[in-house]
DNA sequence: TGTACATCAGTGAACGCGCGTTCACTGATGTAC
DNA sequence: TGTACATCAGTGAACGCGCGTTCACTGATGTAC
């Protein structure tokens, strides 16, 4: 492990390939979607012979499942670490969804499009799980709203309305409203429509 | 045209190519996904040689763009008959949006990722702008809302909200929750919750 | 009614490309004794 | 402290595939006269 070892060239163990193919995936996905990943194109980004991904992610497949099984990990932890910092304000968990969704671009397109991974491996199902229930945590705090067979009809109702702003932002369709530049802020005045009384 | 005039195979001309091809791409994108589109694919459906597609659309993008440009005309003609229909009522306008998503879920899936196809091509502008004026029309109407500088975020809410109903639903991220197997009645009723007095 | 010609739609062979996957291999690391 | 050996990570050549696109062509249709 000491520098002195390594070769002039590179040495012949990556050391970290598993953490950096994933972390080029993500540059990969965000400049030409997931549509356009190949398992070549992030061995050369690696600097590493093209058939080395399949040795830690088996096949294609496999490498997305693992790319979304740390997007539904990084979700679950922006949205329990607002839980906490605001004490469940619903509001605040929306932006934040908002914007793990921008600041995640790439996480975010592939976890929603469960055809291109292995929908069923038990990391990805536990990881969705803790997303899902981070989510579910702020919804049975909101003042107002009934614990009872509408919970879930309220919960739906924060989700969509978050997800759908961070799809359509994402996809460039809100470019010709005068919404602004930020999405942040953006976001908080549209999701606050959702609980506002008409004023 | 007669009947007789027809050789033992297939006639040289289709007489129909452009639009075959179209829903040729309405069938492949429901079963693979717009990833999985070839224009060779819809050729061998379509019963033609695969540098047929060429002829109508220019390239793949190009096929994409009339794709697109048809989807967005469906969805104005079907916004604006509920509209029509139900003298404004922003519910079932909803309710239409997530109904569009889950009958003509290949072109609600090449719709939002311009990336496919050629967004600045003017039929398709002109396609997308009568759909979202179909929709603007349906949230000024709304009793109860400014016509003000929150226009703009009630429209983005009601927007928001019905398209990540019917991305969440089609992504099959719904399938968990126990609101039944029918979208248009769980659409009814999450909506609702968005303009809903708390009960 | 018939003929010449322009235009259009579709053909089929060919091209070059990047891809996923397989496989025998080699270099490096770690462990047992 | 040293040696043998098992295990692991990455290599590089090779495979077969389907793709988009190009291009000279041919069959069919429509129009001018």
């Amino acid at each position: 492990m000491s520098d002195g070892s390594a070769a002039p060239g590179r040495p012949y163990h990556h050391g970290d390939l598993r953490r950096t193919l994933l972390a080029a995936a993500a540059t990969a996905i965000g400049e030409s979607g997931p549509a356009g990943l190949s398992l070549r194109d992030l061995a050369r980004r690696a600097g590493v012979s093209h058939a080395a991904p399949a040795h830690h992610f088996g096949d294609k497949a496999g490498l997305l499942t693992a790319f979304a099984t740390e997007g539904f990990g990084l979700l679950a932890d922006a949205l329990t670490r607002i839980h906490q910092e605001t004490g469940g304000d619903l509001l605040e968990l929306g932006v934040g969804y908002v914007m793990f969704a921008v600041r995640h671009r790439a996480h975010f397109e592939v976890m929603f499009r469960p055809e291109l991974f292995h929908r069923d491996d038990s990391g990805l199902v536990a990881a969705q799980q803790r997303a899902r229930g981070a989510l579910r945590a702020g919804v049975a705090g909101l003042p107002g709203s009934p614990a009872g067979p509408q919970a879930a009809e309220s919960e739906l109702a924060a989700w969509s309305i978050v997800h759908g702003f961070a799809t359509l932002w994402l996809g460039g369709a809100l470019r010709v409203d005068q919404i602004g530049t930020d999405p942040e802020a953006a976001a908080r005045r549209v999701i606050r429509r959702l609980f506002a009384v008409p004023s």
